[in-house]
DNA sequence: ACCGTTCTAGAATATTCGCCA
DNA sequence: CTGGCGAATATTCTAGAACGG
């Protein structure tokens, strides 16, 4: 069973890398993989600086938005384990959906005027790579051989 | 005489700080002033991952030429005194004419635009910056206290 | 030569009276006093959740940008001591021209729109609590009685 | 009606990738 | 093949918007 290859991608690759990632800890799913949850000290020890290039928290939590994450729990607000993580949703980004990677999109506001419009909009190596890593979680997970030998 | 100040700033302000700065070797202006030499292997190791967040020089060089920068030497090429070093000018961008900072501009596609039709186009944190760096290199240079102390 | 008072005060108050007050290290004036340091990490365990509601410090940030404090240097050499610090200026906020205080205004859509406008924009109780405060530390500085016995 | 807090979006610069004359 | 550029994503700083006190 392979490493999930890094660090390549977009930030959805990146993320669907790091959440599914049973060496990182600062990232997770919640209970009912609707979700994930961030803490927040842990992640910028972690990962800021090394996945990402930049040191600020509130980056992360720019792009977060930027592709279309909301604060708050998805049903009716399970509690983190802890309460010092925050919790971020987003309609495509579900532990059990993979497929629903594919229509995640960076919500620019020229994005969003075309995605109204009804046209088509591109994500840049989307496809490729969140297939790639797709693949690899979902084998790995069902051949229960996690963590890495 | 006090160090440059830094690292903050943008494009232009850290370029004028590394060319003018006696500790960087990698950047420097050439023997009129008017254009800029650069050693690639030097600027790798002394420059980048530190002043700026990437490591491909090739971005460097995407920057350079946002800004109006060309490849070549102002007058006929005068020789880099190291066949290596990369030659670049801007007519904006001359040693003995701070003054002309104030025009540099990013040149994207709408301000390039924007430009063209005779309206103002902004830089932000441009005068501020820029301003406390050539200062800066205007006194140092003409008290000749370089290196510092 | 009495404490600061305490608590209370809109924001302006509150961040007058850090930046005044030697006991508290978080928040300094830069040298020329043009400008505000702040130090992140202290910040948020020595004024946080205890003068603020908040535990966030992007919330103070927030604040910072609503009364049109700007992240940068004012104008000369006035780098941080740490390069962690924060710098922040106002053209309203100076160490040495308290009497500016009383032109700060909580930016918001409706009060920028009045002040283009050339109308009054109320703040409420900047007068009479900056007033209070100017004058405390005016007199405190003065009679250079910092820090406190 | 104003202020403070929170979450999200706008806008400018920075970095990456790839095209093309 | 190379230098310059378009366009997409990434990072940074500031502003909008909603809500409660």
């Amino acid at each position: 069973c392979a490493r999930i290859p890094g660090p390549g991608g977009n930030f959805p690759a990146k993320l669907w890398r790091l959440v599914n990632d049973p060496h990182t800890d600062s990232v997770r799913w919640d209970q009912q993989g609707e979700g994930i949850l961030i803490d927040r000290a842990l992640f910028e020890a972690e990962v800021l600086g090394d996945l990402f290039k930049t040191n600020n928290f509130t980056s992360f939590i720019r792009q977060l938005n930027l592709y279309g994450f909301r604060k708050g729990g998805g049903r009716q607000d399970d509690e983190p384990d802890s309460p010092a993580e925050l919790h971020f949703q987003n309609p495509y980004f579900k532990r059990d959906k993979p497929e629903l990677l594919a229509h995640l999109r960076r919500m620019t506001r020229s994005n969003r005027a075309k995605l109204q419009a009804g046209l088509e909009v591109s994500c840049r190596r989307c496809g490729v790579l969140l297939h790639r890593h797709l693949i690899y979680s979902l084998v790995c997970r069902s051949q229960a051989c996690w963590p890495y030998p």
